[in-house]
RNA sequence: AGAGGGGUGGCAGAGUCUGGUCCUAUGCAGCCGGCUGCAAACCGGCCUACCCGAGUUCAAAUCUCGGCCCCUCUUCCA
Protein backbone atom coordinates (compact mmCIF):
# COMPACT_ATOMS: atom_id res chain seq x y z
CA UNK A 1 0.00 0.00 0.00
CA UNK A 2 1.47 3.00 -1.37
CA UNK A 3 1.38 6.47 0.47
CA UNK A 4 -1.29 9.18 -1.14
CA UNK A 5 -1.00 12.80 -1.13
CA UNK A 6 -3.11 15.69 -2.19
CA UNK A 7 -1.02 18.06 -4.24
CA UNK A 8 -2.16 21.89 -4.73
CA UNK A 9 0.05 21.68 -7.65
CA UNK A 10 -2.18 19.19 -9.57
CA UNK A 11 -5.38 19.60 -7.34
CA UNK A 12 -5.30 15.71 -6.95
CA UNK A 13 -4.45 13.09 -5.09
CA UNK A 14 -1.38 10.93 -6.13
CA UNK A 15 0.88 8.69 -5.34
CA UNK A 16 4.13 9.64 -3.05
CA UNK A 17 7.23 9.15 -5.03
CA UNK A 18 9.82 10.96 -3.54
CA UNK A 19 13.03 11.76 -5.86
CA UNK A 20 15.28 9.77 -3.86
CA UNK A 21 13.52 6.37 -3.11
CA UNK A 22 14.83 6.29 0.06
CA UNK A 23 14.70 9.99 1.48
CA UNK A 24 12.29 12.93 2.24
CA UNK A 25 12.96 16.39 1.79
CA UNK A 26 10.54 18.40 3.47
CA UNK A 27 10.14 21.95 4.26
CA UNK A 28 7.48 23.75 6.08
CA UNK A 29 7.13 27.28 5.68
CA UNK A 30 7.36 28.47 9.34
CA UNK A 31 5.92 31.81 10.99
CA UNK A 32 7.05 34.74 11.63
CA UNK A 33 7.99 35.66 15.35
CA UNK A 34 6.28 38.63 15.46
CA UNK A 35 2.93 37.60 17.57
CA UNK A 36 3.15 34.54 20.28
CA UNK A 37 1.93 31.46 18.43
CA UNK A 38 -1.86 30.31 18.27
CA UNK A 39 -3.71 27.13 17.95
CA UNK A 40 -3.52 27.34 13.59
CA UNK A 41 0.11 27.55 13.89
CA UNK A 42 -0.14 24.04 16.20
CA UNK A 43 -2.66 22.66 13.38
CA UNK A 44 -0.22 23.24 11.42
CA UNK A 45 3.15 22.24 13.18
CA UNK A 46 1.12 19.20 14.36
CA UNK A 47 0.23 17.59 11.09
CA UNK A 48 3.51 18.15 9.77
CA UNK A 49 4.95 16.46 12.84
CA UNK A 50 2.92 13.95 11.93
CA UNK A 51 3.43 13.46 8.21
CA UNK A 52 7.32 13.54 8.87
CA UNK A 53 6.75 10.97 11.39
CA UNK A 54 4.66 8.75 9.19
CA UNK A 55 7.19 8.89 6.59
CA UNK A 56 9.78 8.16 8.85
CA UNK A 57 8.01 5.01 9.99
CA UNK A 58 7.31 4.18 6.18
CA UNK A 59 11.41 3.79 6.11
CA UNK A 60 12.10 7.25 4.41
CA UNK A 61 15.07 8.90 5.55
CA UNK A 62 13.32 12.28 6.30
CA UNK A 63 15.48 15.35 6.36
CA UNK A 64 12.59 18.17 8.01
CA UNK A 65 13.34 22.02 7.76
CA UNK A 66 11.16 24.74 9.80
CA UNK A 67 12.08 28.08 9.10
CA UNK A 68 11.47 31.35 11.33
CA UNK A 69 11.09 34.83 9.10
CA UNK A 70 12.68 37.12 11.73
CA UNK A 71 13.17 39.58 9.50
CA UNK A 72 9.96 41.69 8.93
CA UNK A 73 8.28 44.89 9.18
CA UNK A 74 5.31 43.45 11.73
CA UNK A 75 8.17 42.53 14.39
CA UNK A 76 9.99 45.72 13.97
CA UNK A 77 6.13 47.35 15.16
CA UNK A 78 6.54 45.19 18.47
CA UNK A 79 9.92 47.08 19.27
CA UNK A 80 10.03 48.50 23.19
CA UNK A 81 7.23 45.68 23.66
CA UNK A 82 8.98 42.49 24.02
CA UNK A 83 12.64 43.62 23.15
CA UNK A 84 14.59 46.67 22.55
CA UNK A 85 15.38 46.01 18.73
CA UNK A 86 13.86 43.68 15.80
CA UNK A 87 16.21 41.34 16.38
CA UNK A 88 15.63 41.16 19.95
CA UNK A 89 12.01 41.17 19.39
CA UNK A 90 12.71 38.02 17.16
CA UNK A 91 14.91 36.10 19.39
CA UNK A 92 12.20 36.68 22.06
CA UNK A 93 9.34 34.79 19.88
CA UNK A 94 11.89 32.26 18.50
CA UNK A 95 11.89 31.43 22.01
CA UNK A 96 8.55 31.67 22.84
CA UNK A 97 7.76 29.14 19.81
CA UNK A 98 10.32 26.46 20.72
CA UNK A 99 8.90 26.49 23.92
CA UNK A 100 5.48 25.96 22.47
CA UNK A 101 6.76 23.01 20.19
CA UNK A 102 8.26 21.11 23.07
CA UNK A 103 5.07 21.58 25.30
CA UNK A 104 3.24 20.03 22.27
CA UNK A 105 5.47 16.98 22.03
CA UNK A 106 6.68 17.46 19.04
CA UNK A 107 9.60 15.61 17.19
CA UNK A 108 12.43 18.16 16.79
CA UNK A 109 13.21 19.25 12.61
CA UNK A 110 16.40 18.82 11.40
CA UNK A 111 17.46 22.64 11.09
CA UNK A 112 15.22 25.80 11.97
CA UNK A 113 16.77 28.06 9.49
CA UNK A 114 16.02 31.67 9.89
CA UNK A 115 16.06 34.59 7.77
CA UNK A 116 19.02 36.91 9.25
CA UNK A 117 21.19 33.96 9.25
CA UNK A 118 20.98 33.72 5.27
CA UNK A 119 21.39 36.80 3.64
CA UNK A 120 24.67 35.80 2.16
CA UNK A 121 22.55 33.14 0.65
CA UNK A 122 19.41 35.22 -0.46
CA UNK A 123 21.84 37.61 -1.71
CA UNK A 124 23.45 35.01 -4.25
CA UNK A 125 19.86 33.72 -5.05
CA UNK A 126 18.85 37.36 -6.45
CA UNK A 127 21.46 38.05 -8.32
CA UNK A 128 20.78 34.91 -10.11
CA UNK A 129 18.18 35.80 -10.96
CA UNK A 130 19.06 39.19 -11.92
CA UNK A 131 21.97 37.37 -14.40
CA UNK A 132 19.12 35.17 -16.06
CA UNK A 133 17.31 38.48 -16.73
CA UNK A 134 14.02 37.12 -14.70
CA UNK A 135 14.72 39.93 -12.43
CA UNK A 136 15.67 43.95 -12.56
CA UNK A 137 16.55 46.46 -9.77
CA UNK A 138 15.18 49.37 -9.38
CA UNK A 139 16.40 52.61 -6.88
CA UNK A 140 18.16 50.01 -4.97
CA UNK A 141 15.31 47.54 -4.84
CA UNK A 142 15.32 44.29 -6.75
CA UNK A 143 11.84 43.20 -8.62
CA UNK A 144 11.11 39.51 -10.00
CA UNK A 145 9.73 39.86 -13.35
CA UNK A 146 6.52 37.29 -13.44
CA UNK A 147 6.68 38.27 -17.10
CA UNK A 148 9.64 36.40 -17.22
CA UNK A 149 8.42 33.22 -15.73
CA UNK A 150 5.83 31.55 -18.23
CA UNK A 151 4.60 29.26 -15.69
CA UNK A 152 3.65 32.00 -13.08
CA UNK A 153 -0.16 31.54 -11.60
CA UNK A 154 0.51 27.53 -11.90
CA UNK A 155 -0.04 26.75 -8.16
CA UNK A 156 -2.84 29.01 -7.24
CA UNK A 157 -4.22 28.64 -10.86
CA UNK A 158 -4.21 32.37 -11.41
CA UNK A 159 -2.98 34.04 -14.78
CA UNK A 160 -0.95 36.87 -14.96
CA UNK A 161 -3.42 38.85 -16.54
CA UNK A 162 -6.00 38.65 -14.07
CA UNK A 163 -3.52 39.86 -11.07
CA UNK A 164 -2.83 42.88 -13.27
CA UNK A 165 -6.35 43.69 -13.64
CA UNK A 166 -7.18 43.58 -9.60
CA UNK A 167 -5.13 47.06 -10.04
CA UNK A 168 -2.24 46.35 -7.77
CA UNK A 169 -0.07 48.84 -6.32
CA UNK A 170 2.60 49.47 -8.73
CA UNK A 171 4.63 51.91 -6.48
CA UNK A 172 6.15 53.24 -9.70
CA UNK A 173 8.93 51.30 -9.20
CA UNK A 174 7.33 47.54 -10.75
CA UNK A 175 7.33 46.87 -14.71
CA UNK A 176 4.04 44.59 -13.64
CA UNK A 177 2.03 45.27 -10.85
CA UNK A 178 2.23 41.53 -9.83
CA UNK A 179 5.98 41.72 -9.82
CA UNK A 180 7.54 41.26 -6.26
CA UNK A 181 9.88 42.36 -4.14
CA UNK A 182 13.09 39.90 -3.89
CA UNK A 183 14.97 43.00 -2.26
CA UNK A 184 13.93 46.02 -0.87
CA UNK A 185 15.97 49.28 -0.32
CA UNK A 186 16.76 50.57 2.71
CA UNK A 187 15.70 50.09 6.02
CA UNK A 188 11.53 50.34 7.52
CA UNK A 189 9.60 53.03 6.86
CA UNK A 190 7.30 53.94 9.46
CA UNK A 191 4.75 54.13 7.63
CA UNK A 192 5.42 50.68 6.50
CA UNK A 193 4.37 49.42 10.26
CA UNK A 194 2.00 52.01 10.77
CA UNK A 195 -0.97 49.57 10.57
CA UNK A 196 0.91 46.71 12.73
CA UNK A 197 2.24 49.43 15.34
CA UNK A 198 1.08 47.97 18.93
CA UNK A 199 -0.01 50.76 21.41
CA UNK A 200 2.55 49.32 23.82
CA UNK A 201 5.42 49.77 21.73
CA UNK A 202 7.83 52.24 21.00
CA UNK A 203 7.16 55.20 18.57
CA UNK A 204 7.47 54.05 15.00
CA UNK A 205 10.69 56.40 14.42
CA UNK A 206 12.71 55.02 16.92
CA UNK A 207 11.62 51.35 15.86
CA UNK A 208 12.65 51.44 13.13
CA UNK A 209 16.13 52.68 13.86
CA UNK A 210 16.41 48.93 15.09
CA UNK A 211 15.49 47.25 11.73
CA UNK A 212 17.87 45.16 10.19
CA UNK A 213 19.89 45.97 7.15
CA UNK A 214 22.56 44.42 5.12
CA UNK A 215 25.13 45.53 2.57
CA UNK A 216 23.99 44.05 -0.86
CA UNK A 217 25.24 44.90 -4.74
CA UNK A 218 22.17 46.89 -4.56
CA UNK A 219 23.17 48.92 -1.97
CA UNK A 220 21.78 48.69 2.11
CA UNK A 221 18.33 46.61 2.30
CA UNK A 222 16.45 43.84 3.56
CA UNK A 223 15.48 40.55 1.94
CA UNK A 224 11.79 40.11 0.37
CA UNK A 225 9.72 38.03 2.29
CA UNK A 226 9.97 35.43 -0.89
CA UNK A 227 12.90 34.71 -1.60
CA UNK A 228 13.87 33.69 1.94
CA UNK A 229 12.40 30.16 1.95
CA UNK A 230 13.43 29.76 -1.69
CA UNK A 231 17.04 30.71 -0.13
CA UNK A 232 16.64 28.59 3.05
CA UNK A 233 14.94 25.41 1.31
CA UNK A 234 18.18 25.01 -1.29
CA UNK A 235 20.86 25.50 1.34
CA UNK A 236 19.27 22.82 4.00
CA UNK A 237 17.56 20.83 1.56
CA UNK A 238 18.26 21.51 -2.50
CA UNK A 239 17.35 22.95 -4.99
CA UNK A 240 14.60 20.44 -5.81
CA UNK A 241 12.51 18.79 -3.04
CA UNK A 242 9.98 16.03 -2.69
CA UNK A 243 7.45 18.12 -0.12
CA UNK A 244 6.72 21.95 0.42
CA UNK A 245 4.28 22.15 3.27
CA UNK A 246 2.25 25.57 4.56
CA UNK A 247 -0.95 27.34 6.17
CA UNK A 248 -3.23 27.17 3.02
CA UNK A 249 -3.37 31.01 2.95
CA UNK A 250 -0.31 31.08 1.71
CA UNK A 251 -0.90 29.23 -1.28
CA UNK A 252 -0.58 32.92 -2.82
CA UNK A 253 1.22 35.11 -3.04
CA UNK A 254 3.72 33.51 -1.07
CA UNK A 255 4.74 29.85 -2.63
CA UNK A 256 3.70 31.16 -6.07
CA UNK A 257 6.19 33.39 -6.00
CA UNK A 258 8.88 30.99 -4.50
CA UNK A 259 7.59 28.49 -7.56
CA UNK A 260 8.68 31.40 -9.47
CA UNK A 261 11.19 32.87 -8.33
CA UNK A 262 13.41 29.33 -7.29
CA UNK A 263 12.28 27.59 -10.81
CA UNK A 264 13.61 30.09 -12.50
CA UNK A 265 16.76 30.20 -11.05
CA UNK A 266 17.58 26.92 -11.04
CA UNK A 267 15.46 25.48 -13.89
CA UNK A 268 14.00 22.76 -12.33
CA UNK A 269 11.26 21.89 -10.18
CA UNK A 270 11.59 23.39 -6.45
CA UNK A 271 8.90 20.95 -4.51
CA UNK A 272 7.30 18.00 -6.26
CA UNK A 273 4.84 18.00 -3.54
CA UNK A 274 3.16 21.12 -2.26
CA UNK A 275 0.87 20.18 0.60
CA UNK A 276 -1.56 23.26 2.25
CA UNK A 277 -3.06 22.52 5.53
CA UNK A 278 -6.08 24.04 5.50
CA UNK A 279 -6.96 26.67 8.53
CA UNK A 280 -8.24 26.54 11.68
CA UNK A 281 -11.03 28.55 12.81
CA UNK A 282 -13.16 29.90 15.73
CA UNK A 283 -16.57 30.35 16.53
CA UNK A 284 -17.76 33.82 16.01
CA UNK A 285 -17.42 35.36 19.12
CA UNK A 286 -19.01 38.64 18.75
CA UNK A 287 -20.30 39.33 22.19
CA UNK A 288 -17.46 38.91 23.89
CA UNK A 289 -15.29 41.33 23.00
CA UNK A 290 -13.27 41.40 25.87
CA UNK A 291 -11.80 37.85 24.44
CA UNK A 292 -9.52 37.83 21.37
CA UNK A 293 -10.78 35.50 19.17
CA UNK A 294 -7.65 32.92 19.58
CA UNK A 295 -6.06 31.34 22.09
CA UNK A 296 -2.06 31.06 22.08
CA UNK A 297 -0.70 27.59 22.27
CA UNK A 298 0.79 28.69 25.49
CA UNK A 299 -2.91 29.14 26.98
CA UNK A 300 -4.16 26.20 25.27
CA UNK A 301 -1.14 24.13 26.72
CA UNK A 302 -1.82 25.05 29.99
CA UNK A 303 -5.64 24.56 30.10
CA UNK A 304 -6.41 21.08 28.07
CA UNK A 305 -2.49 19.34 27.95
CA UNK A 306 -0.46 18.28 24.55
CA UNK A 307 -2.60 15.09 24.35
CA UNK A 308 -5.98 16.82 24.31
CA UNK A 309 -4.63 19.53 21.95
CA UNK A 310 -2.96 16.78 19.43
CA UNK A 311 -6.08 14.58 19.68
CA UNK A 312 -8.31 17.79 18.68
CA UNK A 313 -6.22 18.84 15.82
CA UNK A 314 -5.72 15.51 14.21
CA UNK A 315 -9.17 14.78 14.84
CA UNK A 316 -9.84 17.08 11.26
CA UNK A 317 -7.81 15.64 8.58
CA UNK A 318 -5.84 18.19 7.20
CA UNK A 319 -7.45 18.62 3.84
CA UNK A 320 -10.00 19.84 5.95
CA UNK A 321 -10.77 23.22 7.61
CA UNK A 322 -11.11 22.73 11.51
CA UNK A 323 -13.16 24.65 14.16
CA UNK A 324 -12.43 25.74 17.02
CA UNK A 325 -14.58 25.61 19.65
CA UNK A 326 -15.93 24.51 22.98
CA UNK A 327 -17.53 21.69 21.96
CA UNK A 328 -15.03 20.47 19.46
CA UNK A 329 -12.02 20.62 21.72
CA UNK A 330 -14.29 18.95 24.60
CA UNK A 331 -14.87 16.16 21.87
CA UNK A 332 -11.02 15.54 21.25
CA UNK A 333 -10.71 15.38 25.29
CA UNK A 334 -13.27 12.76 25.63
CA UNK A 335 -11.66 10.89 22.47
CA UNK A 336 -8.01 10.70 24.02
CA UNK A 337 -9.37 10.12 27.51
CA UNK A 338 -11.40 6.81 26.32
CA UNK A 339 -8.49 6.11 24.66
CA UNK A 340 -5.92 6.70 27.40
CA UNK A 341 -8.16 4.72 29.29
CA UNK A 342 -7.85 1.79 27.06
CA UNK A 343 -4.82 1.98 27.21
CA UNK A 344 -3.99 2.10 30.89
CA UNK A 345 -6.58 -1.14 31.28
CA UNK A 346 -4.34 -3.43 29.01
CA UNK A 347 -1.40 -2.29 30.34
CA UNK A 348 -2.87 -3.09 33.99
CA UNK A 349 -4.70 -6.13 32.68
CA UNK A 350 -1.23 -7.63 31.06
CA UNK A 351 0.86 -6.58 34.89
CA UNK A 352 -2.47 -8.90 36.05
CA UNK A 353 -1.66 -12.19 34.53
CA UNK A 354 0.88 -14.29 33.97
CA UNK A 355 3.24 -14.21 30.77
CA UNK A 356 2.77 -17.36 29.91
CA UNK A 357 -1.10 -17.85 30.47
CA UNK A 358 -2.29 -19.98 26.99
CA UNK A 359 -5.16 -17.65 27.17
CA UNK A 360 -5.79 -16.81 23.29
CA UNK A 361 -8.94 -14.36 22.63
CA UNK A 362 -9.35 -14.32 18.66
CA UNK A 363 -11.32 -11.25 18.81
CA UNK A 364 -9.13 -9.41 20.42
CA UNK A 365 -6.08 -10.37 18.34
CA UNK A 366 -8.16 -9.75 14.88
CA UNK A 367 -9.12 -6.40 16.41
CA UNK A 368 -5.30 -5.52 16.88
CA UNK A 369 -4.77 -6.55 13.29
CA UNK A 370 -7.43 -4.50 12.01
CA UNK A 371 -6.49 -1.46 13.91
CA UNK A 372 -3.19 -1.73 12.75
CA UNK A 373 -4.50 -2.16 9.21
CA UNK A 374 -6.63 0.26 9.35
CA UNK A 375 -4.00 2.71 10.96
CA UNK A 376 -1.90 2.20 7.92
CA UNK A 377 -4.01 2.87 5.52
CA UNK A 378 -5.91 5.67 6.54
CA UNK A 379 -2.34 7.46 6.83
CA UNK A 380 -1.29 6.55 3.96
CA UNK A 381 -4.62 7.92 2.87
CA UNK A 382 -3.57 11.45 2.79
CA UNK A 383 -2.20 10.88 5.98
CA UNK A 384 -6.08 10.95 7.61
CA UNK A 385 -4.99 11.26 11.29
CA UNK A 386 -8.62 11.42 11.69
CA UNK A 387 -9.62 7.66 10.32
CA UNK A 388 -6.08 6.96 12.37
CA UNK A 389 -7.56 7.78 15.41
CA UNK A 390 -10.58 6.02 15.04
CA UNK A 391 -8.61 2.59 14.45
CA UNK A 392 -7.11 3.14 17.78
CA UNK A 393 -10.57 3.94 19.27
CA UNK A 394 -11.75 0.39 17.69
CA UNK A 395 -8.85 -0.94 19.01
CA UNK A 396 -10.28 0.54 22.61
CA UNK A 397 -13.37 -1.38 21.90
CA UNK A 398 -11.92 -4.37 21.64
CA UNK A 399 -9.81 -3.81 24.74
CA UNK A 400 -12.50 -3.02 26.72
CA UNK A 401 -14.61 -6.11 25.93
CA UNK A 402 -12.05 -8.57 26.34
CA UNK A 403 -10.56 -7.22 30.14
CA UNK A 404 -14.94 -6.66 31.19
CA UNK A 405 -15.24 -10.46 29.86
CA UNK A 406 -15.69 -13.44 31.58
CA UNK A 407 -12.60 -15.17 29.88
CA UNK A 408 -9.57 -15.19 31.19
CA UNK A 409 -6.49 -12.63 29.96
CA UNK A 410 -4.93 -13.02 26.60
CA UNK A 411 -1.99 -12.02 27.65
CA UNK A 412 -0.35 -11.92 24.22
CA UNK A 413 -3.13 -10.49 22.82
CA UNK A 414 -3.39 -7.76 25.38
CA UNK A 415 0.54 -6.95 25.11
CA UNK A 416 -0.28 -6.76 21.59
CA UNK A 417 -2.81 -3.93 21.72
CA UNK A 418 -0.18 -2.44 24.26
CA UNK A 419 2.32 -2.01 21.67
CA UNK A 420 -0.14 -0.89 19.01
CA UNK A 421 -1.23 2.14 20.99
CA UNK A 422 2.38 3.29 21.74
CA UNK A 423 3.54 2.68 18.30
CA UNK A 424 0.79 4.08 16.20
CA UNK A 425 -0.67 6.22 18.65
CA UNK A 426 2.79 7.25 20.88
CA UNK A 427 5.03 6.99 17.93
CA UNK A 428 3.25 8.19 14.55
CA UNK A 429 0.27 10.74 16.83
CA UNK A 430 2.84 11.73 19.29
CA UNK A 431 -0.09 11.20 21.82
CA UNK A 432 1.75 10.24 25.58
CA UNK A 433 1.26 6.29 25.55
CA UNK A 434 3.77 4.80 27.99
CA UNK A 435 5.11 8.05 29.21
CA UNK A 436 5.52 8.87 32.44
CA UNK A 437 3.10 11.54 31.97
CA UNK A 438 2.67 12.16 35.77
CA UNK A 439 6.43 12.09 37.42
CA UNK A 440 4.47 13.60 40.42
CA UNK A 441 2.03 10.50 41.62
CA UNK A 442 4.06 9.06 43.40
CA UNK A 443 3.71 10.65 46.85
CA UNK A 444 0.38 11.96 45.52
CA UNK A 445 -0.38 8.69 44.33
CA UNK A 446 0.12 6.81 47.52
CA UNK A 447 -2.30 9.96 49.18
CA UNK A 448 -5.10 9.03 46.71
CA UNK A 449 -4.37 5.27 47.79
CA UNK A 450 -4.68 6.33 51.83
CA UNK A 451 -7.82 8.02 50.95
CA UNK A 452 -9.39 5.43 49.01
CA UNK A 453 -8.43 2.92 51.71
CA UNK A 454 -10.56 4.90 53.98
CA UNK A 455 -13.19 4.65 51.45
CA UNK A 456 -13.08 1.10 51.16
CA UNK A 457 -13.71 0.97 55.29
CA UNK A 458 -16.58 3.16 55.07
CA UNK A 459 -18.18 1.19 52.03
CA UNK A 460 -17.83 -2.08 53.98
CA UNK A 461 -19.28 -0.60 57.07
CA UNK A 462 -21.67 0.60 55.05
CA UNK A 463 -21.18 4.22 55.39
CA UNK A 464 -22.10 5.12 51.67
CA UNK A 465 -22.87 8.90 52.61
CA UNK A 466 -19.15 9.24 54.26
CA UNK A 467 -17.83 6.95 50.84
CA UNK A 468 -19.38 8.85 48.72
CA UNK A 469 -18.38 12.60 50.26
CA UNK A 470 -15.06 11.44 50.21
CA UNK A 471 -15.31 10.42 46.18
CA UNK A 472 -16.70 14.01 44.97
CA UNK A 473 -13.95 15.59 47.06
CA UNK A 474 -11.08 13.59 45.49
CA UNK A 475 -13.49 13.99 41.97
CA UNK A 476 -12.86 17.85 43.19
CA UNK A 477 -9.18 17.59 43.13
CA UNK A 478 -9.31 16.37 39.40
CA UNK A 479 -9.21 12.32 40.64
CA UNK A 480 -11.91 9.66 38.91
CA UNK A 481 -12.35 6.96 41.09
CA UNK A 482 -13.08 3.88 39.61
CA UNK A 483 -14.63 1.04 41.78
CA UNK A 484 -13.99 -2.62 39.73
CA UNK A 485 -13.79 -5.89 40.79
CA UNK A 486 -10.17 -5.56 41.99
CA UNK A 487 -10.95 -2.94 44.21
CA UNK A 488 -10.89 0.43 43.38
CA UNK A 489 -8.46 2.54 40.98
CA UNK A 490 -8.26 6.14 39.60
CA UNK A 491 -6.73 8.19 37.43
CA UNK A 492 -5.80 12.02 37.09
C1' A B 1 -15.31 39.76 -10.45
C1' G B 2 -11.40 35.78 -10.67
C1' A B 3 -9.57 31.37 -8.24
C1' G B 4 -10.28 27.52 -4.76
C1' G B 5 -12.95 24.62 -1.00
C1' G B 6 -17.50 23.13 0.88
C1' G B 7 -23.07 21.73 2.01
C1' U B 8 -23.50 14.22 5.48
C1' G B 9 -27.69 12.59 11.85
C1' G B 10 -29.02 17.18 17.73
C1' C B 11 -23.36 18.49 17.38
C1' A B 12 -18.46 17.33 15.50
C1' G B 13 -16.63 14.70 11.46
C1' A B 14 -14.88 10.31 8.04
C1' G B 15 -16.37 8.25 3.54
C1' U B 16 -16.87 11.15 -2.52
C1' C B 17 -10.81 10.84 -6.36
C1' U B 18 -11.27 4.53 -7.22
C1' G B 19 -20.28 3.88 -7.95
C1' G B 20 -22.10 -1.72 -5.12
C1' U B 21 -18.77 -4.23 0.90
C1' C B 22 -22.55 2.31 3.17
C1' C B 23 -30.72 0.48 4.89
C1' U B 24 -22.82 3.52 6.26
C1' A B 25 -18.01 5.06 10.43
C1' U B 26 -15.98 7.24 14.91
C1' G B 27 -16.66 10.55 19.25
C1' C B 28 -20.13 13.60 21.93
C1' A B 29 -25.28 14.30 23.22
C1' G B 30 -30.13 11.58 23.94
C1' C B 31 -33.06 6.95 25.03
C1' C B 32 -33.29 1.71 26.90
C1' G B 33 -30.83 -2.36 29.22
C1' G B 34 -26.48 -4.72 31.85
C1' C B 35 -22.75 -3.94 35.66
C1' U B 36 -22.72 -0.93 40.57
C1' G B 37 -24.80 0.10 47.42
C1' C B 38 -25.40 4.57 44.22
C1' A B 39 -22.28 6.57 40.66
C1' A B 40 -18.25 6.86 37.31
C1' A B 41 -15.86 3.86 33.84
C1' C B 42 -17.11 -0.09 30.74
C1' C B 43 -20.43 -3.39 27.74
C1' G B 44 -24.97 -4.28 24.68
C1' G B 45 -29.07 -2.19 22.07
C1' C B 46 -31.65 2.07 20.05
C1' C B 47 -31.96 6.88 17.96
C1' U B 48 -31.11 10.58 13.84
C1' A B 49 -28.33 12.50 7.94
C1' C B 50 -26.11 12.14 2.67
C1' C B 51 -28.67 20.83 0.21
C1' C B 52 -32.59 20.91 -4.04
C1' G B 53 -33.90 19.20 -9.06
C1' A B 54 -32.89 16.39 -13.34
C1' G B 55 -29.73 12.73 -15.69
C1' U B 56 -26.33 8.36 -16.43
C1' U B 57 -26.48 3.30 -14.30
C1' C B 58 -28.69 -3.15 -12.81
C1' A B 59 -26.72 0.11 -8.70
C1' A B 60 -25.29 7.10 -6.77
C1' A B 61 -23.56 10.34 -0.42
C1' U B 62 -20.05 8.99 -4.40
C1' C B 63 -20.37 10.35 -11.59
C1' U B 64 -22.82 14.36 -15.12
C1' C B 65 -25.79 18.82 -15.78
C1' G B 66 -28.66 22.80 -13.64
C1' G B 67 -30.02 25.53 -9.18
C1' C B 68 -29.67 27.45 -4.07
C1' C B 69 -26.53 28.44 0.08
C1' C B 70 -21.79 28.91 2.92
C1' C B 71 -16.53 29.77 3.44
C1' U B 72 -11.44 31.09 1.99
C1' C B 73 -7.79 33.64 -0.96
C1' U B 74 -6.72 37.74 -4.49
C1' U B 75 0.44 40.61 -2.44
C1' C B 76 -0.29 40.94 6.65
C1' C B 77 -1.33 35.76 7.81
C1' A B 78 0.34 28.41 9.34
Amino acid sequence: MTLRVTNTLTGEKEPFEPRDPDSVLLYYCGLTTSDPPHLGHARGWVHVDVMARWLDHLGYDVHHVENFTDVNEKIVARVGEDGDSEASVARHYVGQVIEDMRSLNLGRAEVYPRVSEHVPEIIDLVERLVEQGHAYEQNGSVYFDVTSFEDYGKLSNQSVDDIESQGADTEGEKHHPADFALWKAGGVDPEDIAEHQHPEAAPAEEACQTAQTWDSPWGEGRPGWHIECSAMSMTHLDESIDIHVGGQDLVFPHHENEVAQSEAATGKQFAKYWLHVRLLETEEEKMSSSLGNYFTVADAVAEFGPDVLRTFLLSTAYTSRATYSNETVSEAEERWDRLSRGYERAVAACDDVDAYAKVTDKALRDAVDAARDDFEAAMNDDFNTREATTALLDLTAAVNTHVDGPDEYDYQGLRRAVETFEELGGDILGLSFGDDDSGDVSLAGDVVDLVLSVREQEREAGNYERADELRDELEALGVEVQDTDDGPTYRL
